[in-house]
DNA sequence: GATGAATGAGGATTCATTCAT
DNA sequence: CATGAATGAATCCTCATTCAT
């Protein structure tokens, strides 16, 4: 559910951006050693992006941070990019995780349970680690194209429209693909900015947020009475 | 309704932030070469934005493309965000300017005629410079607390939350702050990932997001018959 | 007595130094209104200079403290150097001054009565504006060959030297060139030591300091007794 | 001795100085290749230094002339300031060392002696690198507190003054503070001024030079029977 | 593989000075 | 004469990246 990105998706194509080199990482890190390091880049990036921000963020830093040289960052990331791009990555398979379970739960459930559980599963996600989230969030849209996270934002797409998809009856909607984006851009907009401002709004009134998600989309999924009001 | 900030609230008590140097204009361009100086600076720099993106805009760069001296630039900038900071002022400024005006005229229509009306304002809003707005967009977040559009934000959010008051015998809820922060969130959401995802959404289905837009916000603000539903 | 230059002598001899540009006042300043504009500025840059230091002093910001255009600033100093060169001659003027008063009520005093004159002269001297007396000085070596300076230098050397010609008689010396030297030398070490690090010394125990410096000379120029130890 | 500071003690309390950023070296240059690095920028620095003044010395020129990169440079100062810094230190240190030496040979010789050859001491070392030496002094008060030179200062004040203290009943001297200051402000001065306008003082007379200023100070130090004609 | 010294293009910013109005 | 807008060379410094050891 934009999970992330929110801003990024055309992007490259419309803003002109020079060349981009290789973002992959450069080995697959088998071995016992290599693993270590690499881990311990990444996790020295994601502490000084949470702490200091990504202006801080040199590769120098990362590495000394680390406890790695230099050399050693660049054995194992092909630039700076790579190593947020892995950050985010990682984020992002965390997320996914979170929102495979909870939609597959939810097949079965009735419309207005399965959406709260949803919007739930949104605030989970979005509380893994927000100050990392948050930094990520803003960093994502300068990137180009993530692969990555076009990716989870593609997957949750075509979950929650073939959630919606499989209760058609239920609903009022024509057009799905418009319903789906709609719901999505929602719930993502309120859990995200529920983040972004934390603490009040998630943690005080998580449940008075979720409620009232919920209800907004329930009531526009269904939308049978109020229809003929409305247009 | 957002309109840009998005992310940007409680963002720089969070971040470890060093000192921001000041970031006012630092002549108010009384004559009129200055006035055209600064005009063609701060063209520039959002040509710049839209078309090579943030990285690209260095303060030489802006300076040569204005046709201008590098001495010029600091004339009037005490440094490069503060040129960043002034096109979006000046960008919030059209848009405040459109959502006052469609606030007004909207004050005493029923309600969805006047949701309506509002959605379509910011749709507006959010077309005056599509590709610019996406560039500030992303950049906001990164430049600390900006007076200028936590204003906007704030208006935004005492506007709309005076037209729910105003109506509040219309409408199922409890907690208007709760649900000012919903619609505004929810409507910004929608128009800027609508923006964001030109040309699709905002050329050819403007009128189907429109609708869609203003039912979900209308139902959830009358709430009547699925409120029984719900929870 | 070195008053200022301390450093300065054949400095602009042997470190190589870019074409000077002429530093004279560009005009005389003869009207009224001149005048006025020329005092202004002086007095500004005397204040920056004083209360922010020789970096800060920037023509732009002298013109501004002075109330003055820039443009003005240069239509009587042709360039920045002027300007302080303007102030250092104001205030040697002032030194010289009471130096020259000092030097003339001493001519038939006795060896100690005058010694201790001249020195307690020097003191006044040095009082006159301790800050600003310490910025020049420290900025005087860094700008060549300052005919006015060296002017008074010698004028000092040549008064003390006459001086102790007229005397010749009470004195141990042989080399009165050398014996110049090391009086104007020393006096000067030791009012302008005792300027740097006020107040202690120039403060409560100015007497004191006045008489081990006068004794100091007295001694040395009469140098009867020990004379025989030495060398 | 002052030695080089002359006017620097109290300099930085009364003229408003923004933060410092800190001089220390970034590294300490262990491996071979870096310590060739730094050397060859210090080098440099110097010999530009005397060759051109402390304006021309930008860091870049710097860097160049040393063959070396400019991010070689920052690698290992942190500005331009802690280059001049290391420079001092450097030439404090050799400085200090011919100082520390002949104040131990002298502690048993009869006074004349003793302060005679300390005055040789003190003209050693001026001449250790005269040019260079001047570039430092004039350079030395516009940079804040320094504390090796300060610490070089207070040492040689401690070394006489102790020496000082060994003979108290061979002077006629009651503060000996005060005759600390003014024993080494005196020699300071003489040594200095006669390297400052080198060569005739010093290549020619400078046995004169010697002469006559260890002739002041034991004069001053003893002062048996002109002390009751002064005052 | 690991290290870290070296690189240098490029960026932000200042400031003395000029000159059209 | 005064003004102040404009200039741009020059400065300090950063940081992603390379490569010899």
């Amino acid at each position: 559910m934009r999970v992330i990105a929110h801003l990024v998706y055309s992007l490259s194509q419309t803003t002109a951006m020079p060349r981009k080199p290789p973002t992959k990482p450069r080995k697959t890190a088998s071995q016992e050693r290599s693993r270590f390091t690499v881990d311990a880049l990444l996790q020295a990036t994601a502490r000084i992006l949470v702490k200091e921000g990504y202006e801080q963020a040199s590769t120098n830093r990362i590495a000394h941070a680390a406890g790695v040289s230099i050399g050693s960052l660049y054995q194992y990331f092909p630039n700076k990019e790579a190593i947020v791009i892995a950050i985010i990555d990682r984020h992002m398979q965390e997320v996914i995780e979170l929102l495979r379970e909870s939609l597959a739960r939810v097949a079965t459930q009735p419309l207005d349970m399965a959406v709260r559980e949803m919007v739930t599963a949104m605030v989970d996600a979005h509380r893994i680690d927000p100050k990392l989230h948050r930094v990520l969030a803003e960093q994502t849209p300068r990137m180009g194209k993530l692969d990555n996270v076009e990716a989870v934002d593609r997957e949750v797409f075509s979950l929650v429209r073939e959630f919606l998809d499989a209760r058609s009856a239920e609903l009022r909607i024509i057009d799905l693909d418009v319903a789906t984006f709609i719901c999505v851009s929602t719930v993502e907009a309120l859990t995200h900015g529920a983040v972004i401002r934390s603490p009040e709004l998630l943690q005080d009134k998580t449940t008075l947020l979720i409620d009232e998600a919920t209800r907004l989309v329930v009531q526009y999924l269904r939308g049978e009475v109020t229809a003929t009001t409305v247009n």
